[in-house]
DNA sequence: ACGCATTTGTTCGTATGTATT
DNA sequence: TAATACATACGAACAAATGCG
């Protein structure tokens, strides 16, 4: 006779908390992804397995999952499993890059890494990540080109604490989503992302580097992405260079 | 014992198409969303009632409304009932509107309306809104102010064969959001938007009512509005000042 | 003020279908 | 072919919110 009492699989879990069965699991998975114990990639235990672990019905385990699949945090495929979302599968490549080409063209940009160093962070990037002043920063500064043509100019900076052994020579020898390195050379997942977007004047040293005369338009995207537990471990600010190409965006 | 077949309410229905049960209720409840059989802000019957109507299991048409009711099409609410989602709610007014100040004010922007006019549509424009070259088109031309400050300089074509009475003293004299008189004066509601940015130079007409110089940096935000079967039923050009606004976006 | 009927929300259990290995 | 895992569908019971008499 199913108690409204706490699933107890995990010894000392106090959490008692009277939310649905369902979001306990729910918050019981997220905690497990959070830690570590499935990697992104991997597969976590069936339904079934869950079910029995956690001391509940199989249709209130599917239910938990079932969110964390809208959320993107895992992948359901029939016959095989259930997966931990990474940046790397195909269909959601660059999830986070809205950037299009006018003309519809698929054409991945081509990188060039510009700079990257570790320094003290400065004050505005450290409050947003939670560091504490003069702690260690990398910054990456970069550009995306489409063909020839420079399109993006990308200022980012890191918590040096988690991304210990980041250089250039690594940065420029990855091919493939910068957000599945950062997953799976520094196990740090980015999950969700705010961004701010205006149009801001180019300024002398931006222009030369988008190859634009000082003044001209540009989108200024600066974003905040998230990895588990709401944890900013990411700022970035993007120049976006729109003669050609556009920020596209769905409202539901 | 379940049968895979057609789900025989309606008469002549044809389309038996070999998708999931709760799929073909899914689309039902689309069709009858579509031929207006509830309003917007009405309620649809219960679960119960619908469960019998369709001659499937309440679970059944649970799983077809969840998916609606994340698609924001239907709105549930416990104690009361289903009902068909508007764009007048407090809880998600101005879903369409992303724009932010950059101190967090929430006071809603004033509107000032230019002009209002029926004209045969742009070429360009009527493409979009699947209109014969010659059909009459509803143009709209408005600013959005933050106290005194333009902020928003808005262009809109509307298709002249669903807005028929729609003048500018009835849009000056209503309250409220703009996509909310459209759904319940004319009986059109947007449910799905998708929007082009860009960064442009202030031409000098816009310049002016935007109080900006002529050439400061603008965002451009081109929006085709959908309503039920993906029809295209409004077409908008807005140019945010973003000096001290911005546009909002989250990505997930 | 109270209780009852209605409606959605949660949970369980079971059976069957479909995709993968 | 068989085993496994997710997907669909049904049914039942109780909880929680709401509204009405």
């Amino acid at each position: 006779m199913a108690e409204t009492a706490t699933p107890d699989a995990a010894p000392a879990d106090a959490a008692p908390s009277f939310s649905p069965l369902y979001q306990q699991i729910k918050a019981l998975l997220l905690r497990s992804l959070q830690a570590g114990e499935w990697k992104p990639g991997e597969s976590i235990p069936s339904e079934h397995d869950l079910a029995a672990r956690f001391r509940v019905s199989q249709g209130t385990v599917r239910k938990a999952i079932d969110e964390l699949a809208t959320e993107n945090l895992l992948v359901r495929r029939q016959g095989k499993g259930t997966f931990v979302a990474t940046h790397g599968e195909q269909k959601i490549q660059y999830r986070f890059l809205r950037l299009k080409a006018d003309d519809g063209a698929a054409a991945p940009l081509q990188r060039r890494l510009l700079d990257c160093r570790r320094l003290r962070a400065p004050a505005d990037v450290a409050r947003v990540l939670d560091l504490k002043s003069g702690d260690a920063a990398v910054q990456v500064r970069r550009l995306l080109l489409a063909g020839e043509r420079p399109v993006v100019l990308d200022d980012l900076w890191l918590p040096g604490g988690l991304f210990k052994g980041l250089t250039a020579e690594r940065m420029s020898a990855w091919r493939g989503p910068m957000y599945q390195m950062f997953e799976s050379e520094f196990g740090v997942r980015m999950i969700r992302a705010e961004e701010k977007l205006r149009a801001v004047a180019a300024g002398p040293e931006e222009a030369a580097l988008l190859a634009v005369p000082p003044g001209a338009p540009l989108l200024s995207v600066e974003r905040v992405a998230y990895t588990y537990g709401d944890r900013a471990v990411e700022v970035r600010r993007g120049l976006y260079e729109t003669g050609a190409h556009h920020y596209r965006n769905e409202l539901a």
